[in-house]
DNA sequence: AGTTCTGTTCGGAAATTACCAAACGTTTGG
DNA sequence: CCAAACGTTTGGTAATTTCCGAACAGAACT
């Protein structure tokens, strides 16, 4: 295959994952690598990485880095070849995992400074309801939606469509 | 109460904010007006968030549109004032709501991206079956995670946790 | 030991982004 | 219908980020 072709057939790909990239705060190079690897139909080395993204290999490296830190993708030891080779991680439940970890993060992060702000709030002699009563309930809702990422982790995505699907049977 | 008390106050909740602006790639004057009004006690003219964010009338323009346009925003009306006067997005349906919107987007632009590849793919003469198989996989994951999300935009989040705390009651 | 082949780290250049100030339309009030 | 107030848009600039090449450190083979 050559390279005009293979760049056309990575064109969609590359384009979605650079996307998906950036909404995390992602470089450009980290979704040109995942959908690279995506595509690929063996371990990739990081020389062909380099080939086939045009990346140096400074960069590569540093960014096959934080996509394994994102558990995107993989390393894995080829025999007979001292090289590291990757691959990317698509089995769903690693993909699940990963998303409702990040999610989760970010919940107890707001969770965590909405509690702090409260106590400074109390501390202050300028004592403003409104705002106390908006982090009352704004803390409630990231709370509520930890607990509900929480029990959705304890189910696999099949479970969790029929249980919604045959909802509360008890009222029609 | 004075700017520097009002800045300590603030601290911890712009802080968040503007990590979860980071993380959905907005800068971090979007996260540090978020904060902002939400510590506010009434709607907040944009003079007002030009005051305390130190950001220029043109910054705070702008970037309180991405606000808006992140449904995490409301302009109000004043009677009285000509002015815009902003509140920020605070319930929790709301909130659920973009945020499933806003994952739904991302699964539907990853699906048509696969689409799209698997087609290309096929009419090429190099066909690859591990990429052709994978893709297939890591859509059918992401077509699920989509239904998925749907069935949770059906319900409110009080109802999700029971649902799944209940589970499957005939298995034991 | 030395040599070659790894992958990572570091400093600087290039490109991008965020931000501001000024100019520009729009609306409100006189 | 003019004047003033308001918000948005538009270059230009400063700061950040991205990326590369070179230097570096570590392993494997001779």
């Amino acid at each position: 295959m050559d390279r005009d072709e293979a760049d056309i057939l990575k064109r969609y790909m590359v384009d979605a994952c650079v996307k998906v990239a950036n909404s995390y705060g992602c470089c450009d190079a980290v979704g040109v690598l995942r959908g690279t690897l995506f595509l690929a139909d063996r371990p990739v080395s990081m020389d062909e990485l380099v080939d086939e993204t045009g990346y140096s290999k400074s960069t590569v490296s540093s960014n096959m880095s934080t996509l394994e830190r994102m558990g995107l993708a993989k390393r894995v030891i080829i025999p007979g070849d001292k090289r590291y080779h990757y691959i990317p991680v698509t089995d769903p439940d690693s993909l699940k995992k990963e998303m409702i970890i990040n999610m989760r993060h970010e919940m107890q992060g707001i969770i965590v400074a909405m509690n702090r702000t409260e106590v400074d709030l109390r501390a202050s002699e300028y004592l403003s309801e409104t705002a106390l009563d908006r982090i009352g309930k704004a803390r409630s809702f990231y709370m509520q939606t930890d607990l509900l990422l929480d029990l959705i982790s304890q189910y696999n995505t099949e479970e969790l469509i029929v249980l919604l699907q045959r909802g509360f049977p008890e009222k029609k």
